[in-house]
DNA sequence: TGGCTATATGGCTATATTGCCAAAAAGAAA
DNA sequence: TTTCTTTTTGGCAATATAGCCATATAGCCA
């Protein structure tokens, strides 16, 4: 059995840290739709400036989007293309796992 | 966030945090390979037992695991079947994304 | 019954995270 | 130049997490 360094689990988990934050997984979900600056996801969120630009730290760090200056604003977009695929699955999981307790229930 | 709901996003985000910690992404890579007590990944991980049954009950909670009594001993199997793809994806970004940082240095 | 194993829970400390405000840095505009 | 906008950074307090130990619970076997 070919196990994996430790290493690789840490930069991982990373991966999965910056996704487990709802204010980070809405902004990953807009971000794909077209890239946004940090002021519109501001906007979006309803949250301090400061604190966007700190969740969006994240992200990048973690390989999850990328940025880009222009002018003095930031775009962002969406670099690991594969997390976006990661939502349907879990929603759709999460979905049928809801009905099963419903029927268990006896609905 | 007019999209979705906002409980939507923290029942998905929490699948997210009970896979983002090193312990729990082996754990889970583990017990995808065969359903495993409790005791074994105790042994695997050399953590205290304490530790790995509130891992275990963190993925569980999150829909990833569930669990099965049989005798004195609680067997863990993947419930979210589709998070094992998640891994792959996962590691094989960051590989490509540090191939690219190895050229941008002139590797 | 008692003793042993496996697991879960409560409590505790150390550390990490989150969100805000204040201020700095960098451009754009007046 | 000054002023405004956008973004980042530092600091702080509140909260959450991770790990351990001690203890409780449950099941097996003698």
């Amino acid at each position: 059995m070919e196990k994996k360094p430790f290493h690789t689990y840490q930069s991982q988990s990373a991966v999965f840290k910056a996704l487990s934050h709802p204010a980070r997984l809405f902004m990953v979900e807009e971000i794909a739709r077209g890239e946004k600056c940090v002021c519109e996801l501001v906007r979006m969120l309803g949250l301090d400036a400061s604190t966007v630009s700190k969740h969006l730290t994240v992200l990048r760090n973690a390989g999850v989007l990328e940025d880009q200056k222009r002018g003095n604003m930031v775009f962002f977009r969406v670099r690991m293309e594969c997390v976006l695929g990661f939502s349907s699955c879990v929603r759709k999981s999460l979905e049928s796992q809801a009905r099963e307790q419903l029927e268990a229930v006896g609905g």
